[in-house]
DNA sequence: ACGAAATGTCTAA
DNA sequence: TAGACCTTTCGTT
Protein backbone atom coordinates (compact mmCIF):
# COMPACT_ATOMS: atom_id res chain seq x y z
CA UNK A 1 0.00 0.00 0.00
CA UNK A 2 2.46 2.64 -1.21
CA UNK A 3 2.07 5.58 -2.08
CA UNK A 4 4.63 8.20 -2.81
CA UNK A 5 5.85 8.92 1.21
CA UNK A 6 6.26 4.96 1.83
CA UNK A 7 8.60 4.68 -1.03
CA UNK A 8 10.62 8.16 0.04
CA UNK A 9 11.01 6.38 3.37
CA UNK A 10 12.15 2.68 2.43
CA UNK A 11 14.76 5.26 0.05
CA UNK A 12 16.15 6.51 3.54
CA UNK A 13 15.63 3.40 5.32
CA UNK A 14 18.21 1.56 3.17
CA UNK A 15 20.29 4.39 2.39
CA UNK A 16 20.75 4.07 6.04
CA UNK A 17 20.91 0.54 6.55
CA UNK A 18 23.04 -0.63 2.97
CA UNK A 19 24.83 2.38 1.68
CA UNK A 20 28.63 2.29 1.81
CA UNK A 21 28.61 -1.49 2.34
CA UNK A 22 28.92 -4.24 -0.15
CA UNK A 23 25.30 -6.35 0.73
CA UNK A 24 25.09 -9.87 -0.46
CA UNK A 25 22.50 -10.06 -3.11
CA UNK A 26 20.32 -13.00 -3.30
CA UNK A 27 16.39 -14.32 -4.70
CA UNK A 28 15.36 -16.99 -2.57
CA UNK A 29 12.07 -17.12 -4.59
CA UNK A 30 14.54 -17.54 -7.77
CA UNK A 31 12.97 -14.54 -9.70
CA UNK A 32 15.60 -11.83 -9.41
CA UNK A 33 18.66 -14.71 -9.67
CA UNK A 34 20.40 -13.54 -12.60
CA UNK A 35 19.89 -9.49 -11.37
CA UNK A 36 21.07 -10.46 -7.88
CA UNK A 37 24.12 -12.02 -9.36
CA UNK A 38 24.82 -8.88 -11.30
CA UNK A 39 24.66 -6.42 -7.45
CA UNK A 40 26.50 -8.57 -5.27
CA UNK A 41 29.81 -8.12 -4.69
CA UNK A 42 29.31 -4.34 -5.44
CA UNK A 43 29.11 -0.68 -3.03
CA UNK A 44 25.20 0.30 -2.76
CA UNK A 45 25.01 3.77 -2.97
CA UNK A 46 22.05 6.07 -1.23
CA UNK A 47 18.96 5.24 -2.87
CA UNK A 48 16.50 7.84 -4.46
CA UNK A 49 12.77 7.97 -4.72
CA UNK A 50 10.90 9.81 -7.53
CA UNK A 51 6.93 9.24 -6.71
CA UNK A 52 6.52 5.77 -6.10
CA UNK A 53 9.77 4.70 -7.98
CA UNK A 54 12.66 3.51 -5.98
CA UNK A 55 16.27 3.35 -7.62
CA UNK A 56 19.79 2.08 -5.82
CA UNK A 57 22.98 2.22 -7.92
CA UNK A 58 25.34 -0.38 -7.07
CA UNK A 59 29.10 0.64 -8.04
CA UNK A 60 32.27 -0.89 -8.33
CA UNK A 61 33.72 2.27 -6.42
CA UNK A 62 31.97 4.40 -3.81
CA UNK A 63 32.16 7.43 -5.75
CA UNK A 64 28.63 9.60 -4.93
CA UNK A 65 26.27 9.60 -8.07
CA UNK A 66 23.50 11.55 -8.74
CA UNK A 67 20.08 9.71 -9.93
CA UNK A 68 20.41 7.80 -13.42
CA UNK A 69 23.95 8.75 -13.83
CA UNK A 70 25.73 6.53 -16.19
CA UNK A 71 28.22 3.77 -14.41
CA UNK A 72 26.48 2.39 -11.61
CA UNK A 73 23.84 -0.46 -12.16
CA UNK A 74 20.65 0.37 -10.50
CA UNK A 75 18.13 -1.28 -8.66
CA UNK A 76 14.60 -0.54 -9.59
CA UNK A 77 11.95 -1.24 -7.52
CA UNK A 78 8.04 -0.76 -7.84
CA UNK A 79 5.80 -1.99 -5.23
CA UNK A 80 2.63 -1.80 -6.73
CA UNK A 81 -0.55 -2.89 -5.06
CA UNK A 82 0.91 -5.04 -2.21
CA UNK A 83 5.00 -4.86 -2.85
CA UNK A 84 6.66 -4.60 0.62
CA UNK A 85 10.30 -4.65 2.46
CA UNK A 86 10.97 -6.49 5.62
CA UNK A 87 13.31 -6.09 7.93
CA UNK A 88 15.70 -7.93 10.95
CA UNK A 89 18.77 -7.31 12.50
CA UNK A 90 20.54 -7.04 15.60
CA UNK A 91 20.86 -3.85 17.41
CA UNK A 92 22.92 -2.24 15.24
CA UNK A 93 20.80 -2.44 12.50
CA UNK A 94 17.31 -0.70 13.56
CA UNK A 95 14.38 -0.13 10.95
CA UNK A 96 10.95 -0.56 10.89
CA UNK A 97 10.07 -4.02 10.80
CA UNK A 98 7.77 -3.88 7.55
CA UNK A 99 7.62 -0.68 5.05
CA UNK A 100 5.08 -0.94 2.03
CA UNK A 101 1.98 -2.72 2.64
CA UNK A 102 0.68 -2.43 6.57
CA UNK A 103 1.34 -5.86 7.31
CA UNK A 104 4.38 -7.99 9.06
CA UNK A 105 6.28 -11.08 8.13
CA UNK A 106 9.57 -12.37 8.52
CA UNK A 107 11.80 -10.54 11.03
CA UNK A 108 8.98 -9.46 13.02
CA UNK A 109 9.23 -8.44 16.58
CA UNK A 110 10.86 -11.03 18.03
CA UNK A 111 13.95 -10.22 15.66
CA UNK A 112 13.93 -6.97 15.45
CA UNK A 113 15.92 -4.72 17.76
CA UNK A 114 17.02 -8.27 19.49
CA UNK A 115 19.70 -9.36 21.14
CA UNK A 116 22.88 -7.99 20.30
CA UNK A 117 25.63 -10.55 19.55
CA UNK A 118 23.87 -13.82 18.54
CA UNK A 119 21.91 -12.19 15.61
CA UNK A 120 21.37 -14.80 13.04
CA UNK A 121 19.15 -14.28 9.58
CA UNK A 122 16.08 -15.70 8.92
CA UNK A 123 14.74 -18.16 7.16
CA UNK A 124 13.12 -16.07 4.05
CA UNK A 125 9.55 -16.84 2.65
CA UNK A 126 9.19 -18.53 -0.76
CA UNK A 127 7.91 -15.71 -2.26
CA UNK A 128 10.89 -13.71 -1.65
CA UNK A 129 11.99 -11.85 -4.83
CA UNK A 130 15.29 -10.18 -3.12
CA UNK A 131 17.28 -10.03 0.15
CA UNK A 132 19.73 -7.53 0.69
CA UNK A 133 22.26 -9.07 3.60
CA UNK A 134 25.15 -7.92 5.62
CA UNK A 135 26.19 -8.99 8.70
CA UNK A 136 23.92 -6.93 10.59
CA UNK A 137 20.96 -7.55 8.73
CA UNK A 138 18.28 -7.92 5.70
CA UNK A 139 15.71 -6.70 4.07
CA UNK A 140 13.40 -8.90 2.47
CA UNK A 141 11.33 -7.83 -0.50
CA UNK A 142 8.04 -9.37 -1.17
CA UNK A 143 5.20 -8.81 -4.12
CA UNK A 144 6.86 -5.85 -6.35
CA UNK A 145 5.15 -5.39 -9.23
CA UNK A 146 8.60 -4.26 -10.80
CA UNK A 147 12.08 -5.77 -9.94
CA UNK A 148 14.97 -5.08 -12.02
CA UNK A 149 18.51 -4.29 -12.60
CA UNK A 150 18.38 -0.81 -14.56
CA UNK A 151 21.45 1.32 -16.63
CA UNK A 152 21.61 5.02 -16.06
CA UNK A 153 19.54 5.83 -19.56
CA UNK A 154 16.78 3.00 -18.67
CA UNK A 155 16.39 4.92 -14.65
CA UNK A 156 16.53 8.52 -17.30
CA UNK A 157 13.94 7.32 -19.12
CA UNK A 158 11.61 6.64 -16.71
CA UNK A 159 12.25 9.50 -14.63
CA UNK A 160 11.03 11.62 -17.94
CA UNK A 161 7.94 10.15 -18.32
CA UNK A 162 7.22 11.11 -14.34
CA UNK A 163 5.26 14.37 -13.38
CA UNK A 164 6.50 16.39 -10.41
CA UNK A 165 6.71 14.78 -7.17
CA UNK A 166 4.90 17.02 -4.01
CA UNK A 167 7.52 14.91 -1.70
CA UNK A 168 10.20 16.85 -3.54
CA UNK A 169 8.10 19.68 -4.73
CA UNK A 170 11.21 21.07 -7.25
CA UNK A 171 11.37 24.41 -8.18
CA UNK A 172 8.32 25.29 -10.48
CA UNK A 173 6.41 21.97 -9.66
CA UNK A 174 3.63 24.09 -8.73
CA UNK A 175 3.26 25.60 -12.02
CA UNK A 176 3.78 22.37 -14.27
CA UNK A 177 1.38 20.61 -11.95
CA UNK A 178 -1.64 22.83 -12.79
CA UNK A 179 -0.80 23.93 -16.08
CA UNK A 180 -0.82 19.93 -16.51
CA UNK A 181 -4.03 19.63 -15.18
CA UNK A 182 -6.02 22.61 -16.56
CA UNK A 183 -4.79 21.39 -20.56
CA UNK A 184 -7.13 18.45 -19.27
CA UNK A 185 -10.98 17.51 -19.88
CA UNK A 186 -10.36 14.54 -17.85
CA UNK A 187 -11.82 14.64 -14.16
CA UNK A 188 -9.26 16.47 -11.98
CA UNK A 189 -9.86 13.14 -9.46
CA UNK A 190 -8.16 10.78 -12.49
CA UNK A 191 -5.70 13.32 -12.74
CA UNK A 192 -4.11 13.67 -9.86
CA UNK A 193 -3.38 9.74 -10.01
CA UNK A 194 -1.79 9.98 -13.52
CA UNK A 195 1.79 9.81 -12.54
CA UNK A 196 2.71 12.00 -15.31
CA UNK A 197 0.60 14.77 -13.98
CA UNK A 198 1.69 14.29 -10.12
CA UNK A 199 4.14 11.47 -9.11
CA UNK A 200 3.48 9.96 -5.89
CA UNK A 201 -0.12 10.39 -5.11
CA UNK A 202 -2.47 7.48 -4.67
CA UNK A 203 -5.94 6.63 -3.98
CA UNK A 204 -6.05 8.10 -0.52
CA UNK A 205 -3.71 11.30 -0.96
CA UNK A 206 -6.46 11.62 -3.94
CA UNK A 207 -9.80 11.66 -2.16
CA UNK A 208 -8.48 12.94 0.88
CA UNK A 209 -6.36 16.16 -0.10
CA UNK A 210 -9.42 17.15 -3.01
CA UNK A 211 -11.88 16.42 -0.01
CA UNK A 212 -9.52 19.41 2.49
CA UNK A 213 -9.18 21.21 -0.30
CA UNK A 214 -12.72 21.57 -1.32
CA UNK A 215 -12.75 20.28 -4.70
CA UNK A 216 -15.08 17.76 -6.27
CA UNK A 217 -13.31 14.54 -7.94
CA UNK A 218 -15.28 14.58 -11.17
CA UNK A 219 -14.98 18.34 -12.20
CA UNK A 220 -13.18 18.66 -15.32
CA UNK A 221 -9.21 19.46 -15.02
CA UNK A 222 -9.87 22.48 -17.37
CA UNK A 223 -12.96 23.76 -15.11
CA UNK A 224 -10.90 24.04 -12.42
CA UNK A 225 -9.44 27.56 -11.15
CA UNK A 226 -5.36 27.74 -11.13
CA UNK A 227 -5.86 28.94 -7.89
CA UNK A 228 -7.50 26.23 -6.54
CA UNK A 229 -4.77 23.91 -8.18
CA UNK A 230 -2.21 25.89 -6.50
CA UNK A 231 -3.25 25.06 -3.11
CA UNK A 232 -4.64 21.37 -4.21
CA UNK A 233 -0.61 21.04 -4.79
CA UNK A 234 0.09 22.66 -1.59
CA UNK A 235 -2.13 20.70 0.33
CA UNK A 236 -0.73 17.35 -1.20
CA UNK A 237 2.88 18.61 -0.33
CA UNK A 238 1.97 19.05 3.33
CA UNK A 239 0.00 15.53 3.99
CA UNK A 240 2.72 13.71 2.00
CA UNK A 241 5.82 15.09 3.16
CA UNK A 242 3.68 14.46 6.97
CA UNK A 243 3.42 10.89 5.57
CA UNK A 244 7.31 10.63 5.29
CA UNK A 245 7.57 11.99 8.81
CA UNK A 246 5.14 9.54 10.20
CA UNK A 247 5.17 6.87 8.47
CA UNK A 248 1.48 6.63 8.19
CA UNK A 249 -1.35 8.37 6.78
CA UNK A 250 -3.51 10.81 8.72
CA UNK A 251 -5.33 12.87 6.13
CA UNK A 252 -8.19 13.26 8.70
CA UNK A 253 -7.64 17.00 9.96
CA UNK A 254 -10.11 16.56 13.21
CA UNK A 255 -8.21 15.81 16.10
CA UNK A 256 -9.99 13.34 18.93
CA UNK A 257 -9.49 12.76 22.24
CA UNK A 258 -8.12 9.45 23.56
CA UNK A 259 -11.85 8.74 25.05
CA UNK A 260 -13.66 9.75 22.04
CA UNK A 261 -15.81 6.62 20.82
CA UNK A 262 -15.35 7.67 16.81
CA UNK A 263 -14.34 4.38 15.33
CA UNK A 264 -10.85 3.91 15.34
CA UNK A 265 -10.64 2.87 12.01
CA UNK A 266 -12.89 5.75 11.17
CA UNK A 267 -10.50 8.37 12.64
CA UNK A 268 -7.96 8.36 10.07
CA UNK A 269 -9.32 9.68 6.84
CA UNK A 270 -11.38 12.14 5.68
CA UNK A 271 -13.70 10.60 3.28
CA UNK A 272 -11.31 7.23 2.10
CA UNK A 273 -13.24 4.14 2.90
CA UNK A 274 -15.95 6.35 4.48
CA UNK A 275 -19.13 5.82 2.69
CA UNK A 276 -21.90 6.46 4.34
CA UNK A 277 -20.39 7.70 7.07
CA UNK A 278 -21.00 11.81 7.86
CA UNK A 279 -18.19 14.27 6.37
CA UNK A 280 -16.48 15.49 9.27
CA UNK A 281 -17.33 18.73 8.06
CA UNK A 282 -20.79 19.30 6.80
CA UNK A 283 -22.28 15.59 7.91
CA UNK A 284 -23.85 14.71 4.48
CA UNK A 285 -23.20 10.87 4.04
CA UNK A 286 -19.44 10.24 1.99
CA UNK A 287 -20.21 8.78 -1.35
CA UNK A 288 -18.46 6.08 -3.65
CA UNK A 289 -18.01 5.17 -7.31
CA UNK A 290 -15.67 3.92 -9.51
CA UNK A 291 -13.36 6.48 -11.86
CA UNK A 292 -11.16 4.74 -14.05
CA UNK A 293 -11.18 1.23 -12.09
CA UNK A 294 -10.33 2.53 -8.90
CA UNK A 295 -12.53 3.25 -5.79
CA UNK A 296 -13.11 7.28 -5.37
CA UNK A 297 -14.81 8.85 -2.68
CA UNK A 298 -15.67 11.90 -1.98
CA UNK A 299 -18.51 14.24 -0.02
CA UNK A 300 -21.55 15.83 -1.75
CA UNK A 301 -22.34 17.88 -0.45
CA UNK A 302 -19.19 20.64 0.70
CA UNK A 303 -16.82 19.43 -2.65
CA UNK A 304 -17.66 21.83 -5.60
C1' DA B 1 -11.78 -23.92 1.54
C1' DC B 2 -12.93 -19.97 -1.10
C1' DG B 3 -13.58 -15.27 -2.73
C1' DA B 4 -12.88 -10.46 -2.45
C1' DA B 5 -10.30 -6.56 -1.65
C1' DA B 6 -6.07 -3.83 -1.14
C1' DT B 7 -2.49 2.77 -0.54
C1' DG B 8 -0.97 0.05 -8.59
C1' DT B 9 -0.04 -0.14 -13.49
C1' DC B 10 0.13 -2.21 -17.88
C1' DT B 11 -1.85 -4.23 -22.20
C1' DA B 12 -5.34 -5.72 -25.37
C1' DA B 13 -9.81 -5.22 -27.38
C1' DT C 1 -13.34 -1.34 -20.12
C1' DA C 2 -11.57 -5.94 -18.93
C1' DG C 3 -8.09 -8.76 -17.69
C1' DA C 4 -3.41 -9.76 -16.14
C1' DC C 5 0.10 -9.49 -12.71
C1' DC C 6 2.58 -9.48 -7.97
C1' DT C 7 0.82 -11.46 -2.54
C1' DT C 8 -1.57 -11.40 1.77
C1' DT C 9 -5.47 -10.81 4.80
C1' DC C 10 -10.04 -11.02 6.06
C1' DG C 11 -14.64 -12.25 5.65
C1' DT C 12 -17.82 -15.79 4.34
C1' DT C 13 -19.22 -20.65 3.47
Amino acid sequence: MPEGHTVHRLAGALTELFSGQRPAVTSPQGRFSQGAERLTGRVALPAHAWGKHFFMPFSHDPAPVSLGDDGPDWLHVHLGLYGSWSFAGDRHFVAEDTIGAPRRRIGERESLGGVSDEWEPPEPRDTVRVRLAHEHGIADLTGPNQCQVLTGSDVRSIVSRLGPDPIRNDPGDRERFTSLVRRRRVPVGQLVLDQAVAAGPGNIYRADCLWRVGIHPLRPGNRVSEARLGLLWDDLVVAMREGVRDGFIQTNPLEFSPSDPADENDRRFAVYHRTGRPCWRCGTPVADSMLAGRRLFWCPGCQH
